[in-house]
DNA sequence: AAATATACATTGACAGGCGAGGTATATTGT
DNA sequence: ACAATATACCTCGCCTGTCAATGTATATTT
């Protein structure tokens, strides 16, 4: 499970927005382009994936539809709503000053 | 409630360990320092915060005693353990890392 | 013909966070 | 005198997110 499993829980929607922030993606590529990002060192869980694309289209963040392959397997296609970008930003901004926040609370303060 | 609860799940072990590491302390007064810390803007629930000792207690990263209060309230002071100390430095490690992975993840990469 | 890669999906168990409730003592306000 | 607030601890039961296990289907490689 190498490192930070735990850590990076909770962050699971803001890395697949931020994602189709980027396009149109399906998520067996999503999953991948998070893997390549990482060295390997972190993937999300299958289950994990698939339920938070349920989580995040029923919150309205984001509308999926299929791709028209005519070969391989099919393809679901998600993308990022006008409301999906503005919680992204929100994240963001929450991500920097939690980081901030917790800096501050795990370091042995040297008085 | 404030920002970010949901991003500070799992940082509990790690905050009241590096709280410890400047000394013995009970569980009020360091709910109290995490307050002051953050201006306000977090606080462990008490509920959170008392799973958590009997959790990091049984893993055997703290002890506990009984304080001697003459008067007012009785106070359980705990104590981190070396193994407690160890696990706090890998615990910032790896949060180090994390954070770095999470940066990677949920920026938009302009190319 | 079998194994592997691509691609999606669900179920059920588990762990952590927390609202709600409870106990007890000391101080402050009216 | 009495109520309210602060200090200080604790537990139960619900909710949510993660994930191992399992299943489906198609295409390619061995």
């Amino acid at each position: 499970m190498s490192i930070a499993s735990d850590l990076i829980r909770g962050h699971t929607d803001s890395i697949i927005l931020a994602r189709l922030m980027g396009g149109d993606n399906y998520g067996y590529e999503i999953n991948k382009s998070i893997q390549q990002k990482t060295d390997g060192k972190y993937e999300l869980k299958e289950a994990t994936l698939y339920t938070a694309f349920r989580r995040l289209e029923q919150a309205g963040c984001i509308s999926s539809y299929w791709g028209n392959e005519r070969t391989g397997a099919r393809r679901r296609y998600y993308s990022i709503t006008d409301s999906g970008r503005d919680t992204y930003e929100k994240l963001i901004r929450e991500w920097q000053s939690a980081k901030e926040m917790i800096d501050k609370l795990i370091e042995t303060e040297e008085e």
